[in-house]
DNA sequence: TTGAAAGCGCTAACAC
DNA sequence: GTGTTAGCGCTTTCAA
């Protein structure tokens, strides 16, 4: 390996004085910068990169830990946040938690000991009073932290307002019967904590046809303390209010229900299936709200077993805005995210944290969106 | 920060008594360990990554370039990679190079001035030549590279024997005019290295129509030389020659066609709509061999909009195997990918690298695979 | 078994 | 402008 002192002998100047040329510091005459650079050049010369962490406290490396890359909204905004950081003269860390409370904690606790700058990371199971602990001040940004206190700079999909644009984009389309697929109501809450999982394996159980009824806002409120307690999938939750808020206010509540299910498509096509043997004994939904679009994917595949028609008997919404619902048959209607600004404004967060400017307070960002009309609800009922 | 000096002053030690202890080595006794660990624990210590790597040469971690994470087949190649790269202690780092040469150069010149240990890249327009050139004896392995010569330790797909399988899998349901997609037929090889781009953004044009017939293994060899003249998408050449060859040994080479397209799902669903025109006038396909599960899913979708089901009129194969395949409608029958093992094999490949073993000639490894017999394919011709 | 001393390669004060 | 000097925090001889 070449080193500085090499290139500087070679050049015939001193070690700092190359080290200036080479960083291209204005202090250094034209001239020598010039016969350093061709030094450097001519013996291939590289800087090492770790010394220079030592000494600069600069890594150059952010790290980013999600659940998985392997489901497309992850990869979307693994996608968008590598490019961002790239940009940023940084480099991308991955690291997978796999909604895997253990791996969450250790990502958190070993973020100290890992040549990483800062952290961004979504958490699935570990709420933010833990996620301070453990981070200890470290750098981080969190992603989908809908807690009442806002303890860390976040960035989060619109999932509120996103879920209740989709509703009402149903209702406008006369849907009356409409199923929010992957929110278990109320009374139910307790039970989702425990099986839901987003993308995971558990069998999703639910409450089938309950009404959304005895799940109005003022209810649901009242539960605000389970849900701060067990820090589940957090994005849930933040929807599920929506959507009892948009279908009480549009008088749906009595025609609607919410049923839970694995927010993967697997728990899409089982919803389905449940779908079409409820249709069959008579209790018919012409709309299915899903909470992702995985699970709209899913629906939409199971109904398609059932023999029954999307958009003709039951139109489809999905949320993320991910590739595959531009192709799918139907395509899919859904919540576009936007994903590069998401990624940007997460990176501003971080970069913030390394500027000598004074400190504020942590912030909340709630990203954009719109509504992708597309087959899946092209049919009035 | 607390530093390695102020354990050892804590517990009464030397630096390099406390750095023994804290690192486990037998020459410490026990209770001085202990005294040492125990002064760690309560400041809290932990050691400064930088340093460590600074002096030992080692910082833990690594890299994986390819085009883009937000495509299936390349996000669970990721997924696979961060999981066994962590379980071999080390972090993993991408890089997106988007189908770009320019980024593919400065990932692999800026390798050495990386924090990176070794880099695993796939690349898409670059050769081996020009790789060997910019990697300078840095650690490298390659995914998907079929170039003549082994010059680099290499992971591959099974191209091939999966497109051999999946044809002779249509050709066992009955399917003698079988439409290869995302291939071009040898007179256009030209055309394809100049507009063919894996998920890129180029129409696809495409001697639509043209028979194997051209293009017959005799032929094709022919054309080697301008294959490896001109590096873009490798996979593709491997896949076109398979297919080639086994539609001559079924005698299905007259009945048979190979279409450029994009290899994307936008590809398949330009590609369909092309065949749909073709099958009003009267040259009708019953098959579609994809090179891989966008294209396949793009077709589906395609056929879809034409009114051809699938695959009652046309049966449709992928190749890859990503999960989105499990859920369509109607389900993709595919060549399977073992990711996990791939992922296992380059990591393998990367710490012998590592080791003080004696060095050996670059290995090449085929992955394996399996059919996937899905509806798409469900229904003899 | 422990400690002192010497760097790893670079950058940042400070002097010239 | 340029060189000298002094470390960044750790590991690794080598002596004790």
């Amino acid at each position: 390996m070449v080193t500085l002192k090499e290139v500087a002998a070679k050049a015939g100047v001193s070690p700092s004085t190359a080290s200036g040329a080479l960083r291209g510091l204005d202090f250094v005459r034209p001239d020598t910068a010039e016969r350093v650079l061709k030094a450097a050049q001519e013996l291939n010369y590289t800087a090492n990169v770790s010394a220079r962490a030592l000494r600069s406290g600069r890594t150059g490396i952010l790290s980013l830990a999600i659940p998985t890359v392997s489901i497309p909204f992850y990869s979307r905004l693994v996608s968008a946040m590598e490019t961002c950081v790239e940009h940023n003269g940084y480099q991308l860390v991955i690291q997978q938690t796999n909604f895997d409370e253990q791996m969450e904690r250790r990502v958190l606790a070993q973020a100290e000991d890992t040549l990483s700058e800062g952290l961004f990371i979504l958490p699935t199971r570990l709420g933010n009073r833990d996620i301070a602990a453990l981070t200890q001040g470290h750098p981080t940004v969190l992603f989908e932290d809908y807690s009442t206190d806002i303890t860390f700079d976040t960035v989060n999909a619109p999932s509120g307002n996103g879920i209740a644009k989709a509703i009402r984009h149903l209702a406008g389309r006369g849907r009356t019967h409409i199923c929010v697929a992957g929110a278990a109501p109320v009374g139910d809450i307790g039970t989702v904590t425990k099986t839901g999982r987003a993308g995971g394996h558990n069998a999703g159980h639910a409450a089938t046809g309950r009404t959304a009824r005895g799940a109005s806002a003022g209810t649901y409120v009242a539960n605000r303390a389970v849900k701060n307690e067990q820090n589940s999938s957090r994005a849930r939750y933040e929807r599920i209010d929506a959507a009892v808020r948009v279908l009480d206010e549009l008088g749906l509540h009595d025609t609607s229900t919410m049923i839970d299910c694995n927010w993967g498509a697997d728990g899409g096509i089982e919803l389905a299936h449940r779908l079409a043997a409820l249709a069959k004994a008579g209790k018919r939904y012409d709309a299915v709200c899903c909470m992702n679009d995985d699970i709209a994917l899913g629906v939409i595949r199971g109904l398609a077993d059932a023999g029954l028609r999307v958009p003709q008997d039951v139109a489809v919404t999905g949320f993320d805005g991910v590739p595959q619902g531009g192709w799918s048959v139907p395509t899919l209607t859904t919540i576009a995210l936007d994903y590069e600004g998401m990624a940007a404004t997460a990176v501003a967060m971080m970069l913030r944290k390394f500027g000598d400017n004074p400190v504020t307070l942590p912030q909340r960002v709630t990203a954009g969106f719109r509504l992708l009309e597309r087959e899946s609800t092209a049919v009035a009922a």
